[in-house]
RNA sequence: GGGGGAGUGUCCCGAGCGGCAAAGGGGGCGGACUGUAAAUCCGCUGGCUAUGCCUUCGUAGGUUCGAGUCCUACCUCCCCCA
């Protein structure tokens, strides 16, 4: 990428600017066709879990601010390729799902996604079709003849992803090998359904999106784009998305609002700016603002990180309610009503509830053996009271407005909801 | 087809003379210090109706008072030869 390049268009104005931008096969040709309107670029999500987490925010963003600047993005569900699984480097081979399973997968994903896009049948009004459409009916023989007899096995060998998998001698099946032919012919065939002559993606797809690039000019396509975001990492080092619970789902049946807001609050210092960026749309000028805050100071630019980063998925009045209630439980360390909850039967609380059980109850451990090392480790309160004895029982007593609050180390709350 | 090697705690990597709930590390969680940060230090990191019981070392059998460890068969993966 050349640092001098200065865009013309809106939308690569944006991007390079937000830091979204890794490699581009050709910033300028592509900086024309974006001015010129109406660019249709895609990316392609696969359907293996039911909802979206926050590692493929980055590629939402990329669609959104491809809205935003008056292009027409396009979200492809890999019902298809799904079934064949990426190599991707990783040695293990995908677990194939069954067909129920990866239309389920889809539906969810779509619910995200209808919060960051417009979705509908205007100019641009994004689209969601499904690989599986044209994949599920491919023939095998004209594949072959049609597509096949443009793909050098040569090449492919040389790609990372496969050559990673061939030096450590980790096996690659022609399953997998064959995702990369597919992944291209989506990109084919997405220009001629939707004149989609860009494919965005994470670092990691460039090969793949090249290939795309390569099988187009060889079947007859105008010039094809690629541009990959970079691999986000924390500071730190570690993948983006994942904590020890799981995956930093964007689904609030999978991941409550406030622990969602307590992902982007709990960041490192380092990434504030950066992610301010990526996953809000404040202006840069606000955000080198933010940024520049030293020391304590830079709390504030994570709050306004997560309240802006909640709000963009859960909507403003839920991202405002789990600020509150961070700002209640941590500021004033009083009891807030938003806080995640679970209801309980009434009759257990009346009958005496053990502490050990309440807290499995509560999902904020896994074991009463978990439970009780935790105690032992004084990381387990009831209402903000260090639980000492693992014998404890919580009673009617314990109650505040039909509610208790049990508490995992320091960040970590939910409410026990009597019913 | 022939020969050689490997599979360990359901996060990963990895030690393991027949007494093993199984060394060590990474990761994670908790505590201290802070600012709900980073770095650092400390503790924890199979389950349960718990001084006991149950389930774990690819799968199924066997030898033994006792098997992750020895024997047999099978499964999976890797290497070499054909």
């Amino acid at each position: 990428m050349s640092d001098d390049f200065r865009p013309r268009s809106d939308f690569l104005s944006v991007l390079l600017e937000r830091g979204f931008v890794h490699q581009c096969s050709d910033l300028e040709g592509l900086d024309r066709k974006a001015e010129a309107g109406e660019l249709v670029a895609y990316i392609g999500f696969d359907c293996t879990a039911p909802s979206l987490h926050v590692g493929s925010l980055v590629q939402i963003m990329l669609l959104r601010w491809l809205q935003k600047t008056g292009g027409k993005p396009v979200a492809l569900m890999g019902g298809g390729t799904t079934r064949v699984g990426d190599p991707s480097g990783k040695d293990q081979a995908r677990q194939l799902l069954s067909l129920e399973t990866i239309a389920a997968n889809k539906e969810g994903i779509k619910q995200i996604f209808s919060r960051f896009l417009t979705f509908g049948e205007g100019k641009t009004d994004a689209a969601m079709p499904d690989n599986a459409d044209w994949l599920g009916t491919l023939n095998y023989i004209d594949f072959l003849r049609d597509v096949g007899r443009h793909f050098s096995v040569n090449r492919m060998l040389s790609m990372d992803s496969v050559k990673l998998r061939l030096e450590r001698e980790s096996e690659l099946t022609f399953l997998e090998f064959n995702y990369m032919c597919l992944q291209a012919y989506d990109f084919v065939e997405l220009y001629k359904r939707h004149g989609c002559i860009l494919q965005m993606g994470g670092s990691d797809q460039w090969g793949n999106i090249v290939t795309g690039i390569d099988l187009g000019r060889r079947m007859g396509t105008e010039q094809l784009y690629a541009l990959t975001s970079p691999l986000l990492t924390t500071a730190s080092g570690a993948k983006m998305g994942k904590t020890a619970q799981g995956a930093v789902w964007l689904d609030a049946s999978m991941l409550p609002v406030f622990d969602y807001w307590q992902y982007w609050r709990n960041c490192e210092d380092a990434d504030a700016g950066r992610f301010l960026k990526l996953f809000t749309e404040l202006p840069v000028d606000e955000i080198a603002r933010l940024q520049a805050l030293g020391g304590a100071e830079i709390n504030e630019a994570k709050k306004i990180l997560a309240t802006e980063a909640t709000a963009m998925v859960h909507g403003r009045e839920a991202a405002e309610a789990a600020a509150e209630a961070a700002r209640k439980t941590f500021e004033e360390g009083a009891l807030a009503e938003s806080l995640p909850s679970v209801a309980i039967a009434r009759a257990e609380v009346t009958a005496g509830l053990g502490v050990l059980a309440a807290f499995v109850k509560a999902g904020l451990v896994a074991s009463t053996g978990e439970a009780r090392r935790q105690i032992k480790g004084g990381g387990l309160k009831v209402n903000d009271v260090t639980l000492t004895d693992e014998r404890a029982v919580i009673g009617e007593s314990d109650l505040t407005d039909d509610v208790v609050k049990l508490s995992l180390g320091k960040k970590r709350h939910v409410l026990l909801r009597a019913v």
